[in-house]
DNA sequence: AATGAATGAGACTTCATTCAT
DNA sequence: TATGAATGAAGTCTCATTCAT
């Protein structure tokens, strides 16, 4: 019993996660959501209070897959920087092939959910037990092979670009293959690294 | 006469830009706009046809002033490095000091009409007479300091963290003062750049 | 189940069927039609896309009964004469017991609408298979009793003093007694069969 | 002056003719009214009170005009039955020449004015001054070669089976032909003579 | 527990009318 | 006298949410 009852609420979030991915927050009527998961639209108010509550439950669901996704493989004994490059081949990975799941997350934090959200999480960050795998690498870096800069800026340095390209490449304007991820892992470690000697420009 | 027009006008897009940068397109309702904008309902649309029509003049307004920011005192004779670096700065300056500007943008680049707007322009700036001056700088530099990669990569990674940055900082959880505005500039700059010999860790 | 759903979309069509015929299409706001139904606003939307098509099934519907009524007890057996009579009686009779449906037919055939379906009513007319039973009793007519003239106008010298003296009895104009609807439903006839001879003058 | 203000007035109102007739009263705003006069909006409520104005006194002058082409070239002493044929033909031609009036006296006629000047007119008609030439026919005709029926009835059959076919050739499914209107003319006073003795049927 | 018909607040938009210039 | 910018009441329609079955 206790099973389909999980399994009807994941065959919501599923469907809720296709129709706000594709069509937005605004322009997903719960009657379409319900329709879509093939479920009366009483039953979703059953397993979410309201529209809001579906959308942060969708989104602590999809940032934690993105979390595991993020430091899967990564090998704690290796360089920073391959711990960075595998972090961020990871991330892109994930969000160029789960589509839905970065529109979602793209609308979330442009949504007025999104503003308290971040701050929520940015405070947890700049703590002692962070949860941001990247982060984490960080503040572990014994090398000195990261800048020292504020937690923000690395992070924007190290995600920034990688989202950036994503909405391009959902937008069909560019082709996410193997060597441009590459080279856009390469770019986000050049942007945090510490510069070597030489020819500065 | 005619600067009274011009005037009301300005004033209703000047309240649509508060309204939709605070509460969203969706959460920003004709009626309260028209309120802010102390101007009848009917008065708004004297002027747009339609909300869209409104939201669509505000972009072309906004991203116009935008571009002029980006290149203000951009001097051409300096090297690539350098005019990256007044760009970006540029860029951060105008974005940060008109947060409305910021977040109407953001939203617009999320929203349908983003999405197509977004390919427009893309495709202007594979083309030949490019009107970003982001692609301008890189098209034409011929000291070979930025590396060779597709633009939209370039793009990302001079743009992204950027954007990334800005949104923390308008949430409050940075404060942007010069010292991280050219830390940035400069990450940004490394990111692009095409690195130096040495140990490339 | 079935006929409580059945009911409370005939319900809006009486609603809508009475407040049509009484204030007009466009002095009829949905609101008001809701509220005449004693349903909510959104109710009506349950069942009509939107007023055009409320009014198209209405229409659809009244002009179903109206032609039921025309054909009711016509015993073919009769002589063409008879059977006119019969229908045109069976027409005033309907009409003045039905003044909504007689004010919303008005008005339907009057508005964009009416245009529209005429003619696709007067092409279905001229072809093989008439749905109009004046037209099925012209073109059946054996005994030579008709004049020989186009479908619309033996049609409007049938039905126009019909609908003429109708809208006169609604406003109160005339009484329609039985006696008054037998002259006029022998003026129609005289109007259209073949003159005796005699001083035609 | 004088001259000048009749003329700005005139204009507005033949703009307004054709704006009803091939709008309808609800799909032609002001607005749209003032433009097509050529004049600005303030400026039509300097010679009408309001909407409903405009449309009286259009209807008025459009009545009047209607009633001087039918009377033209009526010789009466001739026989009922010429007299009879010349008024419908006159009415014909008139209205199927003029389908601006003729759309506009449809629409006001089926609008809530059309009710309260109907029975206006009927009450006038039925006094001893008739204005209306078809009445002042029927009752002056001392050949008794008319049927002795309420005017309303003699009115509906005369008058019915024309304005029925002149929908029809707007709509353009007729051709209005000399013939046609011929048969038209005799088919009505077939409807109202005193039909000769011989088989009834 | 599941359903979906019913609801009505509220969004967008139109347009008759006014009034300052 | 002529104008047309400004207004806001009112109309159509959507959709989150409730509740009887």
């Amino acid at each position: 019993m206790l099973p389909v009852k999980k399994t009807k609420q994941k065959i919501i979030m599923q469907a809720a996660l296709e129709l706000f991915a594709e069509q937005g927050f605004h322009d997903a009527p719960m009657s379409q959501l319900a329709e879509q998961a093939q479920v009366g639209v009483g039953s979703v108010y059953r397993y979410f209070k309201d529209k809001n509550e579906l959308i942060e439950k969708l989104y602590f669901e999809v940032d934690e897959a993105l979390q595991m996704a993020i430091i899967k493989n990564v090998d704690q004994t290796l360089s920073t920087r391959q711990q960075f490059l595998q972090l961020i081949t990871n991330l892109i990975h994930f969000l160029r092939d789960h589509p839905h799941e970065f529109k979602f997350l793209e609308q979330y934090y442009h949504s007025p959910f999104g503003i308290d959200k971040k701050r929520e999480k940015l405070l947890l960050e700049n703590g002692a037990n962070q949860k941001n795998p990247f982060m984490q690498l960080f503040f572990s870096d014994k090398t000195k092979a990261v800048k020292t800069l504020p937690g923000p800026v690395l992070h924007a340095l190290a995600f920034g670009p990688v989202l950036f390209l994503l909405r391009d490449a959902m937008a069909g304007l560019v082709e996410l293959d193997d060597a441009l991820i590459e080279h856009m892992a390469k770019g986000c470690w050049d942007a945090i690294r510490i510069s070597t000697a030489g020819p500065a420009q």
